[in-house]
DNA sequence: ATTCGTTTTGCAATCGGTTGCAATAATATT
DNA sequence: AATATTATTGCAACCGATTGCAAAACGAAT
């Protein structure tokens, strides 16, 4: 079974099967089609044929019809930090679990949304999966505008969201940060930054500032790294390390932190005693023991399970009422804060 | 301009520019088909009704009867090496330079390739880059059964290969890691390689020991870790310790070496001093302050422009002749090898 | 056997494009 | 100016499917 008849390349078509089977090809059709209607001696008749010339319907011919194509767009600007491969993982599962596909695109330099939705127009997809926490609610509402139903994974919660968005409350994470380690006991303290345009980075900050400033007996210092990498991390901590430098960091996230391990190790500082470092993501590195990193746990199983619900649901309800699903953060205390 | 007149969702086809431009479909077709015969004149008017309507043409749709989708199945079943994540990002900016898209395919515990073929055959994918150092030459024979070209990346050499494959000599990097260790001085040495069912652990462990049982006086032990994971490797090297271990190993891949140096720290012992290590990748982690591991560079920019070049000429000629493109590998020298 | 209500079926139109072919228009040649 | 050549255009068929609709087949009831 399952033999191509067929010189390779010429693939079966349901007229193929039609003729083979001597019906019609609305009958083929309908074998195929779930909930139509078919008596039972046609359908074996099909199958029959079908088996035997290895057919399987053309999803792409059958898209211009039905408009679906199970095709879902997969666009991110976040092919460097490690925790996105594994968010690519939990994204390409999921997915295919219900029986969609995704198609990639790489952002890299590209900011501006215009050619890549126009691409993923081109190729008709149902949805677009925007994962990324550093590109502004902008961008993905230019999908929305296209008609095309969007949600911002990782994104920002915006106070009048016209997108879905899922993803952390990184002002609250921020506040969290800070209020941690003002609790162990550090009376000066600093946020290590990632870039400062993205939007994470900036609710991180005020987050951290807004908690810190409760407390006027607290120093407080900030500073940016040149990316979310480990050696932006590296080079600032280093930078830092020159002057007087705070006596605990919130790093704006793990890959940072572990950039500012390797600086502290390097300037002969030991972690927690003479610097204590906090991260975000809880990525799976962050528990090697060569780490050890206290972070702040982001739920990205859940962020995605959630995503994928969203913009499953979205293609029966295109115009759903935009909803933000905020998930709570915890902090995962390891070796890289002192007991105060 | 590229305002949508019609409600949201109802796309502009090309029906409706031909309307507003007054001109054939065909020739609003031809003004979008690269070398068409058209005149400036109509040109123009297309153009200007096309872009007052917002239109863009269905890649789709056109796919039907230019039969090609400009979509290249990316599949893989390594969604938890780091490297991999570097792996994607360079396949997906090479496809998209040269204006195809990938359409990603997870394969996890798959490893029936029947599935995948007919799944990307229904999307009538233009070819398939299977992206996998673990996957048997059978996957992706199965593609090229099916019609569909195919490229294996960082797949297995066969000596009768019948379809592509880039990648790297594994037996030679095997031999090239017991030379470095004999060279180095080591008297005894040890081969721990991630899971036995990989074919890339198969060859490099042949190449290891092939070139270590030429030096008679030299010690020899092997063993494998249930994966090519950090965990794996710290548990297998763990396990390594409690017996009497080898003075250097030859770790499966670079992430197996970092699960190993945290084993070997957990235990008290210090590298190079009491044990060397060689893995093997050279991945940007591998680099950091915080390992500084001497590795095996696998040149892994060139294999993946290489494959997208293979890919892009199978597609003019389906039935080129299968060819293997194998790249040199160099070692490494940082710091987890004594200097003997 | 006739009538009536349900299923099943095939016809033909459609989805959004491309393309071979013949007709027409534009340009070149004498 | 008449003819030969070449470039542009639209018609209509086709790519591989789905689907509304009316006809045909079926089964039950009279």
């Amino acid at each position: 079974m399952a033999v191509t008849l067929k010189g390779a390349g010429m693939a079966v078509t349901l007229k193929d099967v039609a003729l083979h089977a001597g019906v019609s090809r609305s009958a083929v059709s309908r074998t195929f089609t779930e909930g139509a209607s078919v008596s039972a001696k046609t359908r074996k008749k099909v199958e029959k044929a079908a088996d035997k010339l290895g057919y399987s319907p053309n999803f792409l011919a059958r898209s211009l019809t039905t408009r679906r194509t199970k095709m879902i767009g997969l666009v991110s600007n976040n092919f460097h930090n490690p925790i996105f491969l594994q968010v690519f993982d939990l994204f390409t599962r999921g997915l295919q679990e219900r029986g969609l596909r995704p198609l990639l695109v790489n952002l890299y330099d590209e900011t501006d949304p215009e050619e890549t939705v126009k691409l993923l127009r081109q190729y008709s997809v149902d949805g677009v999966i925007v994962a990324s926490s550093t590109l502004p609610p902008g961008f993905s509402e230019a999908f929305r505008d296209a008609g095309i139903p969007v949600v911002h994974s990782f994104g920002r919660f915006s106070p009048t969201p016209r997108v879905h968005v899922v993803g952390i409350d990184n002002q609250q994470c921020g506040r969290m940060a800070a209020r941690c380690l003002i609790t162990k006991g550090y009376k000066s303290i600093g946020f290590m930054g990632g870039p400062e345009s993205a939007t994470s980075t900036q609710d991180r900050f005020t987050g951290f500032m807004e908690e810190a400033e409760k407390h006027p007996n607290i120093k407080i210092s900030h500073s940016y790294a040149y990316a979310y990498s480990h050696d932006a991390g590296r080079k600032e901590m280093l930078r830092l390390l020159k002057k007087d430098y705070a006596q605990a960091y919130f790093c704006g996230d793990d890959v940072l932190s572990i950039g500012a391990l390797s600086a502290i190790e390097t300037a002969g500082l030991s972690v927690p005693d003479d610097i204590g470092i906090i991260g975000l993501n809880d990525m799976e590195m962050a528990s090697w023991e060569n780490f050890n990193l206290t972070t702040i746990h982001q739920p990205i199983k859940q962020i995605i399970t959630s995503s994928i619900e969203l913009i499953v649901a979205m293609l029966d309800e295109p115009d759903r009422y935009p909803e933000a699903r905020i998930f709570p953060c915890r902090i995962v205390e390891r070796g890289t804060l002192g007991k105060g």
